[in-house]
Order: structure tokens, then sequence, then C-alpha cells
DNA sequence: ATTTGCTCTGAAACGCGTCCCACATTTTAT
DNA sequence: ATAAAATGTGGGACGCGTTTCAGAGCAAAT
């Protein structure tokens, strides 16, 4: 394996000039330039990005954590992170953490280390003040609502998320609603549980307390769900939902029951997965793609010391089917 | 931001015991080891993981290259490459190619640039001789069959779970059976569509050429595809497809049509998604994050100069639902 | 008492580009 | 013609750990 060292000499050329043709620098004459692109060539000269990145003080690679890779929610913003890195020219960690804050902790060091030049926080449930810790050593953007000042945040508004979904169902006359959300201590979840209470007790609905669910994740959770609700004596006539796969496993088990959809039960989920649109769910539809994509192009910025706002969100949209 | 020259000034020690100590070295004495842990704390010492990776010629870490990452198929993938990384303790780069050779050259280029230290290729469509060009600058897994005999492939045995798809339907007396699969030209596909026409011959069983659908990836396909095949004068009383969201959007538009399934048309699908749970879709379960957790350690052992099979393939299992 | 062999430590080379500085040569402007 | 500016090139320090090698100190074995 050939290095610059090598190169310039091949060349007769310094081993300065040498990097000056691979970085297009202008003030190189044409002859030289040749020669070295020749030598390159003939030795088969492939340069050492560690080499590169150790001597530049930076890696154009940035890094993403989320709890769960395969999780719709987040491949989903991965994708969208992923395409602007690919248009940036930047390359991507994807790091899964099971919402364990030792692995959030092992891959925070990747910016310590200066293996990566900005952090995109999916999900995080590290303390804020290790997080801020963290961000002396690099750029970090959070997908969600987060607490730390020194943190810029994209996120989708989750609290216009919910009355949209509140407001839907009671011009549909609905008075009774339950509510069921995914990890309560993330900030979706957060986000979304309270804002669901303050318009609860705004609109001054009717509750009870085993009308919310939480910790449900999965088709199989909102079979559970629905199993448990169905046996309540006094129920929600509707039931707003974080998650579409949740959402469809309450209306799959319901419908078993001999519930009827909307007209006993109405269920409205999140996120416009394609489940919904085979179970006919009601959903509101989250700009997930659009949230990485920004995710990162305020990184870009941040790196590059450009100024940007700390706080982006982002609006959601309803769309109607036969559930409710 | 400090360095090892500075711990060793401040701890008197020289900069190759500061080297030994953060590498766990056994032979140093432990009043020397105590000084530079004790000097690495008062400076707040990072170490840069460029140097690291420069002078050791290697990163710990790993690339995989799917064509999108929010794809059923893939996500779930990544899951379980992810998973097994961590263990390892190697990081991830992810790129998304959608499968553009350019795309995946540009991603081919982090291993000859020793940003990593090997590749999984999740699916890909680059020739034969570029692959076995890249092989030689560090290890490659395929997650598909692979041609190159350089290379490494861990794959679902396709032939068998077609084998298996095919002989359930005709176990329940189906003998018109229409095939639609997503990229034909994909590993998969080309297995899947290979593999259905050796035993549709093989079995003597009924063929119209318009029973035959490629490029077909999501719901919305599966309702256009249903409706093409409805309209069909001549129809199959059953089909095999090769994703349960596009089997999923047939079903649904089937029922739509007050076409009964199984009874007027039988569907099995792939994968065993969530979704095909909802629409009580039969379907052949693939161990994907088994495919992605052998990859990693087919890997993990070639780097380490162990010696692996190059050939793995992993088995498929029927899960009996009520569309078939 | 002497050899053998481990434990411990530091010097220095190495992995490999980048980039600033100094200096030379041209070109352009005055 | 001369100063000023732009172009072109090389030297060498720098980014930062790792690792080999030589050698010192010390204990166990002969």
């Amino acid at each position: 394996m050939s290095n610059i060292t090598e190169i310039s000499k091949r060349a007769n050329v310094s081993r300065s000039t040498v990097s000056r043709v691979l970085n297009n620098h202008p003030y190189v004459k044409p002859e030289k330039r040749e020669a070295v692109l020749q030598a390159i060539k003939e030795l088969n000269y492939v340069p050492n990005l560690n080499a590169v990145n150790l001597s530049r003080g930076k890696t154009n690679v940035l890094g993403v954590i989320v709890p769960k890779i395969n999780h719709p929610f987040f491949s989903n913003l991965i994708e969208g992170i992923g395409e602007e890195c690919n248009k940036h020219n930047y390359s991507l960690f994807v790091h899964q953490s099971n919402n364990d804050p030792k692995q959030e902790l092992e891959f925070f060091n990747r910016l310590k280390y200066k293996l990566i030049d900005g952090l995109i926080l999916g999900s995080c449930v590290s303390p804020c003040h290790i997080l801020d810790e963290v961000s002396d050593f690099g750029k970090i953007v959070s997908c969600e609502a987060s607490e730390s000042k020194q943190i810029t945040s994209v996120f989708i508004n989750h609290k216009s998320g919910i009355q949209m979904a509140i407001d839907h169902l009671r011009d549909q006359g609905h008075q009774a609603i339950g509510l069921c959300i995914g990890n309560p201590k993330s900030g979706v979840g957060m986000s979304r549980k309270k804002s669901f209470f303050y318009y609860q007790k705004e609109y001054g609905l009717q509750w009870r307390d085993n009308w919310y669910f939480a910790e449900q994740y999965t088709i199989e959770d909102g079979i559970t769900v629905a199993k448990t609700l169905l046996e309540q004596t006094v129920r929600p006539t509707a039931m707003v939902v974080g998650s579409d796969y949740v959402a469809a496993g309450m209306i799959y088990e319901a419908k078993n029951q001999g519930i009827r959809i909307p007209e006993d039960l109405a269920v409205i989920g999140f996120d416009n997965q394609p489940i919904s649109k085979v179970v006919e769910l009601t959903t509101i539809h989250q700009p997930i793609l659009e949230l990485g994509q920004t995710a990162v192009s305020i990184l870009y910025s941040l790196i590059n010391n450009k100024v940007v706002p700390t706080i982006k969100t982002l609006e959601l949209e309803l769309i109607k089917r036969k559930s409710t």
C-alpha cells in the first residue's frame, strides 16, 4: 500500500504538491499535476482517510442514536437523515441504544473521541447534565424537545398533534376519550401525555384512570389493550393511540369481539404508517422524513458555525379514514 | 484539548507508559499507573480515536449498504446487524444506496480508504468484477447469494421458501398459482422467480404470463395488482407474494370487491411482518434478525482471519393464518 | 555465584496527510 | 522599469497514539 511520500518520489515533486493535487488546490502546474496523477495510477494509491481525519480534525461523519432501528418511526427518521447525509457527503453512524443510558454514553463518546463531527438524538433517556457535558465536545441536535439549553431541537409539534386528534373526535361528538401511548418517559411520550390531559381538562372531557395505557408498542400490545378496555363497564367512546400499530391491533381485536368501529369505538392513530390504510385507520401524519432531513441540515449549519434557531417545530396533518 | 505527551509530562513518565496504561498493559508499576490516571483526570484527557485508528490500521467500524433503510426487510436486517455490532463493540456505518451503483461505489470507497474494517452488503446491484476489486481492500459479507467467489454469503434459502409456499398451496388444492415479487434484479427477486418457475414446471401447475407481477413494493402496489388480477377472465386461485405489504394491499382490495379470501383467492406473503397478523395473512417467516447477526459474526471471524464457510443459508418457517 | 527470565520503562520510529511559512518565479499594474 | 500581486513549490512541523527495541532492575533457578 503506497502513501504520498512514494507518490512524491515517483512524480519528482514534494509531498505538499501531491497533497495539493489530491485536494484540487489551484496552484499546481499542469505538468506536475499530470505527473502526480500518473504516479497515483501506477502505484494504485488510495488515501488513508484516518490520516486525513486526524490531520484535519474532522471526519465528515454524523451519528444518530435511536432506541430501536426497526421501529417504524425511527427507521423512517434514519432514512430522512441518511438521505440528507448523502447530499452533504456525510457518512452516518447508526447506534441502537435500547433506551439504555450506558449504551447512550458509549455512543456519546464517539463525539468526544472525535470520531463523529456531530450527533443526532433520535430519542434519548440520558439526563440533561450528561447531554450538556457531551455538548462541550461537539454539536448535537435533538429530534425531540430537549430541556437542555445547549442543544438545538427540531421536533414534531406533539401538542398540536394531540389537539388535532381531540378536536377531530369532539367534532364527531365524542366526550369520553382514552389515551394510549408508548414510552411515557420519552420526549414524545411526555409531551403527548401532558398535552392530552391539558386539553382533556380544557374541554372538560369525561375521564377514568383506567382509560390510560402506556408502554404499548406493537400490534400484540394493541390487542391486549383492546381486551382490557372492552372488559370495562364504563368505556371511552374513542381512543387516541400514539402508534398506528397499536391502534391496528385494537381495531383487530375489537372487530373480533363484534365491536363496531367507529360506532361503538372510534380510534385515531399516529404516523400514517402503511398499516393504517389497510385497517382504515384515521391517523395523524407526522413529517418524519422531513424531521430527519431538517436535523441533518441544522447540524450541518452548526458544524459550519452558522447561526440557527435553537428550536424548530414541524406541523402535522390529519388523515381521515373510517375508524372515526 | 490535551494529548498523551501532556499526560506523560504531568505524570513524569514516558508517552509509552501512558499508552500502556490506556491499553491496560500489565507491565506498569501501580504507582505510575496511578499517576497517569490522576493526570488523565486532571487534564480531562480524551484519546483521539482518529490517531488510534491511524496507528492501529483499523477502526472497529463496519459498514452496511442497503437500498432503502425504511423498508421492513432492511430495517429489520440493520437491527440484527446493529445488535451484533454492539456485542462486538463495533460501530456501524449505514448507507442507503437507492440501488444506485454510483452510491454503492461511493460507499465501497470507505473500505478502500480504511474507514471501515468490513462491509456488509444488504443488497447490491454492482457487477461482480467491481465487488471482486473492492474485496481486495477488505472483508465483505453479502446477505444475498453472490456470484463472486471472493465474497462470503449468508442468505435466506429463498428456493426452499418458495417451495414451502407452493407446497402449502398445493396441499390446499391449488393448481393455478400466480407470482408477485419486488425487484426482479435483486438477489432475492432472481432467486424467487427462478425457484417459482422451477416448481411450477416440476409440479405441472397451470400458468398464464399475466399472473406474474414484478416491481411491487407497497400496499398501494398490492391494490393495483389486485385490480389488474381481478379483471382477468382466467384467474389464478392463489398468489405467492414476496412482500406482506403488497399481499395486505391485495387482500384489502379483493375484500373491497367482495372477493372471498381464501375461497376465491388465496394469498401467501413473505416476512411475517406485523401487518400480516392484522389481515390474517399466511406468510413465510424469514429469520432476518438472525441473518444480520450471522453476517456480522462471520465478518468478525473473517477480519480476525478465522476460517469460515463461504456460504451459509438460513431456513424459513410457514405461518399459517386465514388467507390460505 | 551465575545464569536465565521476567518485569518495567523510555527513546524513537511509524502510520499518513495537512498546512503554514519561506522563497522563487511570473504576471499585472503603475 | 519597478513595485506589487499572484502563482507555484518545497521543507518541515503538526495532529496523536502505538509499537518495537534496547536496556535496566530484580527474582528464581542451577
